[in-house]
DNA sequence: ATCAATACCTTGAACTATAAAGTATAGGTG
DNA sequence: CACCTATACTTTATAGTTCAAGGTATTGAT
């Protein structure tokens, strides 16, 4: 299976986080890992590209967040979704899929081959 | 029904075009009706996004352009996909479809209302 | 003559992802 | 102790994208 390239998930990454936060809140780290273990070899997401969209995400008061210090003794920063960070979420998955639904209706309309594997 | 922006576009122009290409030959303007068409109201895409992506795609010989005279006297600059470009428009459609599975492994594990409209 | 539609092109601004490098601590191993 | 790995956060520099805006030129209708 493909692993997906920058260009593919231009502009997903924030949906991505939001997703994981929408559950409920993480800080940094974990949200890297939790989305690269859910991906399952598709997504290989690093810190450059994981904590500046948290901070963008803060500045526009989507998230919020809070040093805590964990019981290993390593201090985290937990972050959390505000109301206006669950409108954009929800937002987020109306343009998905409103996305979703036009490559569809341009993807099915020709026998791309959309069950066999190309590569 | 949500308009495409800009971020949630990001990335999928090229597959886009790709789309219509691998139907068929087609120019500059035209490619931008059908699409527009096509996407019902979801999408508008302007000129000056779709001609520098044409242009891209033919430096790294994805297509192939050829000018010619149309019975109404205007010129056109016909596109068509070489192999090259066939082939990489199958690895953006695997790149969608694993971006697809993804999204809805995270989106469906929880209940985001992926039946209901929000807006 | 004027205007809308067709058909192409380019520039500049704003935003994104990502590799790379840097800081700091905890917990192990030799 | 010295060393390494994993955890945890940050920043910078680079390369790439979309897109509004403006520009050129032609056809055909009013």
């Amino acid at each position: 299976m493909a692993i997906l390239n920058k260009k593919t998930l231009d502009g997903n990454v924030e949906t991505l986080i939001l997703v994981i936060l929408q559950e409920g809140p993480s800080y940094g780290y974990e949200i890297i890992q939790t989305l690269n273990d859910r991906a399952a070899g598709v997504l290989r997401m690093g810190e450059g590209t994981a904590y500046p969209v948290l901070h963008r995400l803060e500045q526009r008061d989507l998230i919020t967040s809070q040093w805590t210090k964990a019981e290993s003794g390593r201090r985290r920063k937990y972050y959390r979704l505000t109301p206006k960070g669950r409108r954009a979420f929800a937002e987020n998955v109306q343009q998905w899929k409103a996305l979703v639904q036009l490559m569809q209706n341009l993807l099915g309309a020709e026998s791309v081959g959309l069950s066999g594997a190309g590569e």
